[in-house]
DNA sequence: TTGTAGGCGTTATCAA
DNA sequence: TTGATAACGCCTACAA
């Protein structure tokens, strides 16, 4: 039981009188071995308790199956959801994931990258924002950027200027009578940015009364709630009577509004009808699940993930590295349509089972 | 611009003249350098753009400054914040963290954990409940377990039992006629099983009429939601008109009730005093901040981390690997008192700014 | 202060 | 089908 150096290849080899060449065959290249050789080999292994070291391995051949990821923070549950559909993909890809937290921290997120790249990584996921992808781009590692400004570097983006027109047609078409975006300024080069001109376009071509309320939120819930109580009050005030859609950038801010709602009133009125953005898990936990438009987030993980293994596969093959274009992937949006614009009036809010055959204890 | 070759120490070395020990040193024991020497380096370090290869280094130095993690799932916030802590270490301790899911399969996290060892991490943190710790123990290399089975490995728990008595004592300090816990059948192995422990010592120490109530919980929010909802029903048959606190196993658990039961009144009734376990954000967020025994999820982070680390250095100074007996370490809960308890009643729930002008009920 | 030589554990190349 | 040898890029003696 004593911590013994490790079994490696010429232990293996010594113990079986093959040379650790004919081990690393047995791994790499078992047809090349007599079905006995390859018994022997195998008890071996068996006996000794051999471990493979990859690293040994990585740096042979120099490939490494690790990609990177940098995700922003975990207070919107898309990211968490994200990176759980991501590192999902290990199953399919066989790729690891080194993961850090950026925390809108642009010098931290420039040391990681260093660190990422010493480590030999073959590819990198960003979901952060802070670092333009014109760098990204120069760092000469297949990159694909997700739901992030992309000019330089390939992306996976959810299609959301479709997104925006699809939620101010929604609302539209429960009869509202004024539709309100509330967002955080976003740039333009950003792809949410599509879900404020989408929102913008259906209002204009139908002619749709609305507005577009930019404020500072998705700091904190206790922040992005205060936020929306001013701006709540004051739709009280001016709107009232009104039947209002409103269209909220994510699930996390459009939980907090109906929250904030649900608490004045006790239940969603119909003179609120609200919708968020991503189908995160936040947007079906809500207090009455909240009507989205989804993000598909399990497809652009994989997407994002396939992306970057293609091109790492590509590079190998000598292709080009920063020769082609790059590429954009849009994944469109999907509507669902619950509780907080369609399906269930203020009446029916009651939760009850049909008839209770339940019992206690333990 | 072209995909040159990596710049390496001999690339380093030739362009200087010196050796490549010397430029070697550059980085480990730069004071054995002249200060001229090391800016020549220097300099062609900046010139030739040289980037660090820490596989090599590892293999060279054994020590890869890699910890996996093995996360359960993403359903329960606790789970995203713990391991949002657990990467935010590495400001403190260096260590890179390579994670995978275990999405509660047994054969899928051996083979991660083979991957991970391939991979020559030199620590391990196991948040899932899969694999039991005489089988982790095995493994050879440094571990410590969060909040799940411990017996033969180093942990970071939550005082479980303190922190279920604490919930007792607060519910019953709000004046209840009847305490109710809801858990999942839960192993007495696992630290989560003090919540029951400490909950019925308390009521039973008291003399409180009270019940444990287990069920197979935290599925799916659909599905605590149909559970609960059979919970209720019960409860408002049977216990009607009696005041009840009712702990939850996890702030999860707890949202999805406070849901269920604010869709029924509109509010939460005085007759319903609620209070989760975990301070997850979903406590925080909900539509009535819910009280919570909180963990200091934070601190388990660190605690965890560092005592992996710990171990690690120990280790590294020829100390014997499995000779001492694991450590276990325990984290004192908070209480944490929000409105499903004590602050607010129903009927100061409105939610609005100062001047507010709203309107109540229908 | 700097250099030489060998090793870390694997794979690739070339022979046999 | 198998083996010997030289990489991969860095670090650690030991020497100078």
């Amino acid at each position: 039981m004593e911590s013994k150096k490790r079994v490696t290849f010429d232990d293996i080899a010594k113990y079986t009188n093959f040379s650790k060449t004919t081990v690393s065959r047995y791994f790499n290249k078992p047809d090349s071995l007599t079905a006995e050789s390859q018994q022997i080999i195998s008890d071996a292994l068996e006996k000794l308790d051999y471990q493979a070291n990859k690293v040994a391995r990585i740096l042979a051949v120099g490939k490494t199956e690790f990609i990177g990821v940098i995700v922003p923070e975990f207070y919107h549950r898309y990211y968490s959801e994200l990176l759980n559909q991501i590192l999902s993909t290990y199953e399919q890809f066989g790729y690891k994931f080194l993961v850090f937290v950026g925390n809108n921290n642009k010098e931290g997120e420039r040391r990681y990258i260093k660190e990422l790249l010493a480590y030999q990584i073959e590819g990198m996921i960003v979901l952060s924002h802070t670092i333009p992808s014109q760098e990204l781009a120069q760092l000469e590692i297949p990159i694909v950027a997700v739901e992030r400004e992309d000019q330089f570097v390939c992306s996976v983006n959810t299609d959301n200027y479709t997104g925006g027109y699809q939620a101010a047609a929604h609302l539209a078409q429960q009869q509202c009578d004024l539709l309100i975006h509330i967002n955080s300024p976003t740039p333009e080069s950003k792809p949410a940015f599509g879900r404020i001109q989408g929102f913008e376009d259906y209002c204009r071509q139908h002619e749709i009364p609305h507005q577009v309320i930019l404020r500072d939120l998705d700091r904190s819930y206790e922040k992005d709630q205060a936020i929306l109580i001013h701006i709540v009050d004051d739709l009280e005030s001016t709107c009232k009577g009104k039947k209002k859609g409103i269209f909220l950038a994510n699930d996390t801010t459009a939980n907090t509004l109906l929250n904030l709602l649900v608490r004045r009133y006790g239940y969603l009125p119909q003179e609120y009808r609200i919708i968020g953005f991503d189908n995160a898990p936040t947007s079906r936990e809500a207090i009455f699940p909240i009507s989205t438009i989804g993000q598909q987030i399990e497809l652009l993980a994989q997407e994002a993930v396939g992306l970057v293994v293609e091109q790492i596969r590509q590079r190998k093959q000598g292709t080009p590295l920063s020769a082609a274009p790059p590429i954009h992937k849009v994944i469109p949006p999907i509507l669902f349509c619950r509780e907080t614009t369609c399906k269930v009036g203020p009446t029916q809010v009651l939760l009850s089972s049909p008839a209770g055959t339940q019992s206690n204890r333990a």
